[in-house]
Formats: structure tokens, sequence, C-alpha cells
DNA sequence: ACAGGGTTTGACCAAATGGTCACACCAAAC
DNA sequence: GTTTGGTGTGACCATTTGGTCAAACCCTGT
């Protein structure tokens, strides 16, 4: 069980982290954005490295939460892909920063990832949507695609927008609201985009 | 016209850059790895600030060099898809590092972006394509589908097993090998991917 | 030879930062 | 009331780090 004081750090250091990245994090500003001293800070979390890797750890699985039992056997595909591209954008959307933070902190410091992926479930992530994608594969609803494959096209064209936002904004010359637009169209347009390009018999 | 300690010292701090990114960084690394003491480096690029933003205008600059001019009118939409395709997957791989690190400086340090993308002709790197994919569209020879939209999917297909190569590599349970192998598949993969969403008649 | 400007550096500095520690606080147990 | 153990902190430390500076070191033109 967490105490009170625990939780409040918890969130703080997710926040400071995600804002400012590993290096860039000072334990002092976590601390304060706790409402505590540092020195309460260390007699929690012994160091920065520890705490940096109980703070990965927690979004982590407080990501991947998020993206589970969203694909129900009874589903037809169109459904299924429909649900996993609003799952993703959603995901991406809320986590924006998070989802951020876990891509270039883990790709830096990779020696962590399996420390951090150990204590959890990494199969229910993708396992059950590959096998679903296998299936469909299998009975020749589908075209000849890798699962993974597939899924990883999903994910990318879901999360590129959002992760590198700014610079879309700047190349595409688009305001807040704009891009706010495209984003929201991008749910139904990918679903649509993914199933023209896999589904054997035009619709 | 960049003296040859000048150019040494962008080489080094573009490798550490991105290896550690901007508060990951040190002077002294850079100093070392230029050959050099760091007093000197201050010398030529004053302050780490600056340093940073030099090398992130000489990187950007030094990418999008790459994806110009790949799309000639006289191709065909499936050329220009698939040469699209190729020419980003070979530029995110050789660039991996880079690319990721102007992904994650840029978008944590959003207030650069003005200051680099001014001084770089940044219309040439969509407008060419948007314009492309609209005259296929208006000729009806594609779906009804955002230019903006199409180059996104294909640009977050092809970048995102690269940027997230540790986490994908460990969520499906891929070795060095078969990772490879995946991107080496993934090129063909995406262009067909692509042209059957996209394309009015079925080939 | 030497004057002068650009280049290079070791030594140094002030500030920032992760971490420690003795001590204070406080509620529950006795 | 006193003890006790968990909780919390201000003051402090050692190290790191970006940045400075005076002095040395070239090189070229005269």
């Amino acid at each position: 069980m967490q105490t009170a004081a625990e939780d409040r750090i918890m969130t703080a250091a997710m926040e400071i982290f995600c804002r400012r990245g590993y290096d860039g994090a000072r334990m002092q500003e976590i601390a304060d954005s706790a409402g505590i001293s540092k020195a309460s800070l260390h007699y929690y979390y012994r160091s920065k490295d520890n705490l940096f890797r109980k703070t990965v750890q927690e979004l982590f699985s407080l990501v991947i939460r998020k993206v589970r039992s969203r694909i129900l056997d009874e589903n037809s595909i169109e459904e299924v892909i429909t649900q996993l591209v609003n799952g993703y954008m959603e995901m991406f959307l809320v986590y924006r920063n998070q989802v951020f933070y876990l891509l270039t902190e883990l790709m830096k410091h990779e020696e962590l990832l399996g420390d951090i992926l150990s204590g959890i479930d990494t199969s229910a992530i993708s396992v059950g949507i590959i096998n679903r994608f296998q299936k469909e594969r299998e009975a020749g609803r589908i075209i000849d695609i890798e699962p993974a494959d597939l899924l990883i096209n999903i994910i990318g064209m879901c999360v590129y927008p959002i992760i590198a936002e700014p610079m879309v904004k700047r190349l595409l010359k688009l305001s807040d609201a704009e891009f706010s637009e495209m984003l929201a169209r991008r749910k139904p347009m990918i679903s649509e985009f993914v199933l023209r390009a896999i589904l054997k018999e035009p619709q």
C-alpha cells in the first residue's frame, strides 16, 4: 500500500519527469511539486535513479491498462480495427506527454526496459490483437499480411502526428484548432484506410 | 565557410547531443570528442544553448535534404508512393538517432522550432508531395483523402518502428536479425498497403 | 627578427545539484 | 508522562558543470 505522501510524490514525479526528461528533472522541483522537502523525497525514494524507475514502471502499467480488452472475439474485424484505432488515438491524446516520455526516455536508457517490463504482463498488450489478426488472415478474410506489421502500421499512423505535433503544425501550417480538427478527422479516416488496405472484398 | 575545427565540433556535437539529449550532453565530452579543449569549444560557439541551436539547425537541413526531389511529376502515383516510402525508410534508418533526437528535443524545446525552421525552406519538404497527392485526388485516381493525412499515414508507418525499436523488439520478442528482417520487409509492404488503401480500382 | 592577430589551453570560478545527517515532530503504546 | 518508531526537514557537503580569463602558441606579413 502506498502512503498519501508516496502518492503525491509519484504524481509529481510523473508530471516533472514527463515535462523535463530524466536529466532535466530536478529533485527539488519534484519535492516542491509534491509539497514536501527534498530530504523527505529521498526518505521515500532513495535516489533519483530509483524514483525514475518506479515512475516509468507506474506510467507504463498505467498506459497499457487503457489498451487492453478492447478486442472482443465476438466483434467483427471491422469493429476490432475501429475500436483499436479509437483506443490508441484516445490514449495517445490523453497521455500525450507520458507516451512521449516513455518513448524517449526508454529509448535513451535502453537497459531499463528489461527491469521495467519484467514486472508487467507484456504479452497482454499485443498478443491478443496479434492472434486475432492471424485468425482473420488464416481464414482468408484479410490479405496476407504479418499481424505484427499490421499492428505497427496502425499504431504508427495513430501516434506519429501526436508525437510530432509541433513539427506537423509547423510544416502543414495548421492552427491549434485545425490541428485538433485533423486529429478528430483521423480517427475514422485511419479505420477506413486500414480496412480498405486489408479487406479482400471491396466494400 | 567553416574552419576545420568548427567542422569537427559540429560533428562531435551532433554525435553527443543525439546520444544524450540536451541536458545529458556535456560540453567537456563534446570538446573531447572533437579533440580540443573545452575553452576552445566556447571560443567557437559561445554557449551550450548556441551550440545546441546551430546543431539542430544543421541536422534539420541535413535530414530534409535527403527527402527532396524524390517526387518527379512524370512518375506514376505507384512509383511516387514507392519512392516516398523507400526514401523515408532509408533516411530514417541512416539517421535513426538524429531523427529521434530532432523529434524529442524539438518537442521539448518547442520555442526553438521557429528560429530553426525560419532559416530553411520548409515548404520544399511537404508541399511538392502534397500537391501531387491533391492532383491525383482531383483527377479521381485515388480515393477522397486529405493529402496531409495521407502523408502523415505514410511517415507514421515508416518512422514508428524505427523510433520505438527497443520497445517493438521487446513486445514482439524479436531478435536483432528478426527486427532488421522486419524493416526490410516493411518497405514493399507499406507501399502495397498504401496503394491498396488509396487506389480506386483494385489491381 | 618581430609585431600582431587569430587560435588554444590550463587553471579557475560560481552556481547548481544529488545526496546525507543530526535533529525535530508526533501519534500510538506502555 | 514517557518511550518509541515512523515521518519530515533545514543545513550542509562533495561533485559536477557551464562558462571565463590571462597567458601561451602559432602563423603570416613586413
